[in-house]
DNA sequence: TGAATCTCTACTGAAATAATAGATATTCTG
DNA sequence: CAGAATATCTATTATTTCAGTAGAGATTCA
């Protein structure tokens, strides 16, 4: 039971493009080159992300990426939502009709609240809470472009 | 982000196993039929709670499976850490060497708390909570074996 | 006009997941 | 002792998901 890479890379770029809210848009090339993510596959993760009313995009040369909402307005919960899907550790838990157990399972119930508590936290961070770790951590050396 | 069928299956097996604690051994074959899952497949779960010292094997005719601890005695973390093996959301919470960003990397604190938060859940129910709710429920009607 | 940039569709390889098949070993019972 | 019942093991396969790649198209700025 592992997060996939596009709810870990959607975080790094959201956290990204909230380093550098408010100084214009942010090119996807330079948050692959400096997250070390490839820049096609960063592209599959905007694309939910914008669906979802995250981020904005201004196409055309000094074009780019920029958060929709200030980092404080933007929780993780919305975030690793729009890229894996719902949060839900077991379909049934969502959707009942999924197996017929579902009105009798105790397991069921095991799974709904472990994934509520998970829910839970992730709605509790916000991007700003991101942002203020980090700087508590300093950014990775030798970052020359952004 | 989902549970898999062997820490599903595993919840199961071990509730039905909880069900019959202190009334002989179990037949894989009837949690089988029961639970409408692989008889092979289950054993392939069975290998590792055995080995983890949750379960015992009786050998031969008249054999099958028992728990090996009390019931109150065994935590939904021992459970599925033992089927889906580490319960870290990601690797480099548990090994930082996985990532040479580790040090400074802000959203790994996230899921580091994450994990925590929900490996916590797990090891405050035990099998006997498990049992106390699926007694609330009645068991699913229909079954004549076991 | 042309460079820079986002957008889209489709494809591919690798890994994990879920399950199946068939043979072997052990123990009880009559 | 024979044989039925049962756990144990090794290997194989099919399906799905994950992660990443390729290349063409659309839009905007200068």
């Amino acid at each position: 039971m592992r997060i996939s890479t596009r709810g870990r890379y959607g975080v790094r770029l959201m956290i990204e493009l909230a380093t550098h809210c408010g100084k214009g848009p942010v090119l996807l090339k330079d948050i692959a080159t400096y997250q070390n993510i490839s820049e096609k596959y960063l592209w599959q993760l905007i694309k939910p992300l914008k669906s979802v009313g995250l981020i904005n995009s201004i196409r055309g040369s000094k074009g780019g990426y920029v958060l929709a909402k200030p980092p404080a307005a933007i929780t993780m919960k919305e975030i690793i939502g729009a890229l894996e899907g719902s949060l839900c550790l077991v379909d049934c838990v969502d959707h009942p009709e999924a197996c017929e157990r579902s009105e009798s399972c105790a397991s069921r119930d095991l799974w709904g609240e472990a994934s509520q508590i998970f829910a839970k936290k992730l709605e509790s961070l916000t991007l700003a809470d991101m942002l203020d770790r980090q700087k508590q951590k300093g950014r990775p050396s030798g970052n020359p472009t952004i």
